[in-house]
DNA sequence: CATGCCTGCTATATTTTTTATAGCATCTTG
DNA sequence: CAAGATGCTATAAAAAATATAGCAGGCATG
């Protein structure tokens, strides 16, 4: 899966997501919702970018048809991180 | 989604794709299939193990139940990844 | 029980990537 | 033209990943 290769990279995955509302972002809020540097955020951008994931346009970055048809894939993801977190951390309170 | 902090390190996600056919591996099999190096392998190792998304049996390092599930939560993914490919390059060989 | 091979894994030094921060150039608004 | 927002670059420091060597334990063979 070629795609692994460019979505595993650092905040690739982060920074489509908090794309996902629709609404565009300029490159500074996205910065924030991502909680990253303007470095590497403009590395990803590029090659999202590159990669038909992300346009930019007038009122900012958003998800081009490819960018939203991924994050629709990524639901079944989404459900199963779910399932899983809630099966993982039992560590809530230790029950004083 | 916390778990995408988990799956986006580098290569977390290649290692469990490479322990998808269910066949146990050992560490250096693994090794060679996620063509990495001991000390990332056992980092993400560890990491996968404490996640209980990889178990280590006596025949070597195997996905659990949640690791499976995980694998099926990302068939819309490559099915995507397919398709999105696919439109990517057409950049195949430029009509000599 | 010594030999060799496979196992999981650690150690070290080097390279690559990411981070934090400052700041530049452009555009808009008043 | 000042003031603020925008997209983005530059630089140095910190963190992560890499390549490579090698240790310690298990097991089989002679």
């Amino acid at each position: 899966m070629v795609a692994l290769d460019l979505l595993g990279r650092r905040n690739a995955l982060r920074i489509l997501w908090e794309l996902r509302s629709g609404e565009p972002l300029t490159f500074r809020a996205l910065q924030d919702a991502a909680q990253t540097n303007p470095a590497l955020l403009n590395t990803r951008l590029t090659e999202l970018r590159a990669a038909a994931l992300v346009v930019h346009e007038g009122q900012g970055y958003q998800l081009s048809d490819h960018g939203q048809a991924l994050l629709q894939a990524l639901h079944p993801l989404a459900d199963w991180a779910t399932t899983w977190a809630a099966s993982q951390a039992p560590v809530d309170q230790p029950a004083d």
